[in-house]
DNA sequence: TAACTATATCAAGATATATTGATTTATTAA
DNA sequence: TTAATAAATCAATATATCTTGATATAGTTA
């Protein structure tokens, strides 16, 4: 139960929704990169991707001082029948900005 | 956007899933039995099976001045696969009581 | 009609979650 | 080693959600 309501909890959240279809559409992105791309401020966002990740839809990855999240696969089949569910819904995403290496926030 | 989230927060409590899988188990039941059953306060339950019905998991059939709930059928695909998750949790449901005809609360 | 019953809704307080800015931690660069 | 940067965590406040008891709304029965 505990799992399913975090799994749940973790959908329960329009930025969250937001984030997780454009790590789905971008693929792998530093958090730097994600903050430019989406003005999202920094607590918020790191906040907002541990939820996720510790909810099993994200892994991360470090680089050095970057931390690079991208959507887990595989997905078991209840999240990855919400992550088409979010494919589906109409979100438009902003554009991807890449400007690692020379972040600078 | 809105539907989603909306399906899902619906989801994002323990009292409803619990609901929803005991509506789920044991089919069509007004909510004075659903009260005896769950031993759960009158005001609570109605409010929580309002939202799983305006999140499109239940439906509701008045006869007279009892109100009979069960689960919406057919569940579109998402929910559908959300109430499959559901049935694999290890809950342990209450036994249903049929005291219809005699509530009297 | 008046009293009763089943359900829904409201109001208040309690609990959880989100946002922001500040601080901390870890890594890299000077 | 010191300064700078990326990311995580903390603290305070704001907002949303849950619970309870009280009240409102219908339908039923005397």
């Amino acid at each position: 139960m505990d799992i399913f309501l975090q799994t749940v909890s973790a959908l329960n959240d329009e930025t969250r929704v937001l984030l997780l279809r454009f790590l789905d559409e971008n693929g792998e992105s530093c958090v730097c990169d994600l903050q430019n791309s989406l003005q999202m401020i920094q607590s918020r966002l790191s906040r907002h991707l541990k939820i996720l990740k510790d909810a099993g839809f994200l892994r991360v990855e470090r680089k050095g001082t970057w931390a690079y999240y991208s959507v887990r696969t595989p997905l078991d089949r209840f999240r990855l029948e919400a992550l088409e569910e979010i494919r589906h819904l109409d979100i438009t995403l902003p554009e991807l900005q890449r400007e690692n290496r020379g972040c600078k926030i």
